[in-house]
DNA sequence: CTGTCGTAGTACGTGAAACGATACTATACT
DNA sequence: AGTATAGTATCGTTTCACGTACTACGACAG
């Protein structure tokens, strides 16, 4: 099991769980299904719930009553201030970048 | 010293590098500050020379031929390729994050 | 001449966290 | 009952981010 943390990952799991919350407060099987097809990245169980806690711990998600078995996150006001701060950073150096790429061709 | 990994990054040191060499051949320091001027973050040495030599381990870029002191490095065809992908996923994501963040405001 | 500042890179230890594997429970179906 | 699926949790390994400290060299001030 040679774990290769996935060659140059370009998002920090945190901010595909918060952007996942974005849409409204999910369970943790839910954000692993809207991470998959909303970014193509698949979060195992180790990584969802560490960053989970990770992120609860820090005020950015807080837990809702479970009604079932299920334990649904919501996202907090600090937490899309956060994730907002990150979206735009990240746009504008993809578009810097993707625009580098253009021209800097020789 | 409590190393707190920085809060949730928003994009791996190695993505910065790519994106600061898909300008042209660059050396080690003055990456260390075009990420500071275009991205804002700052690359300790440790993350910088290591990444580094993890991205030309893995083919992503290329040493150059040092002049003097100073050691260029250079962004290859796998390199821009992957770039490419990686913005274009992260500027996805950044859309569909900041449009999500506009309409679900209960 | 010597101090110190900016540039450039090296070496290293520590701790955090990503990830896969595994295990467990509860419901649903057959 | 047996199997599949939904859902959560924990463990161990490995990798890597990051800070600190250090070497080295040119330029310039004092």
């Amino acid at each position: 099991m040679v774990r290769r943390k996935q060659d140059v990952a370009w998002a920090d799991p945190a901010l595909l769980i918060l952007g996942s919350l974005a849409a409204g407060p999910k369970h943790g099987y839910a954000i692993v299904q809207d991470t998959e097809e909303s970014a193509g990245v698949t979060l195992g169980p180790g990584t969802l719930y560490a960053a989970l806690s990770r992120l609860e711990a820090r005020g950015y998600v807080r837990a809702l009553p479970g009604e079932d078995r299920r334990r649904p996150y919501e996202i907090t006001a600090s937490g899309s201030a956060l994730l907002t701060e990150r979206l735009k950073a990240m746009s504008s150096f993809a578009s810097h970048g993707l625009a580098r790429l253009k021209t800097a061709q020789p």
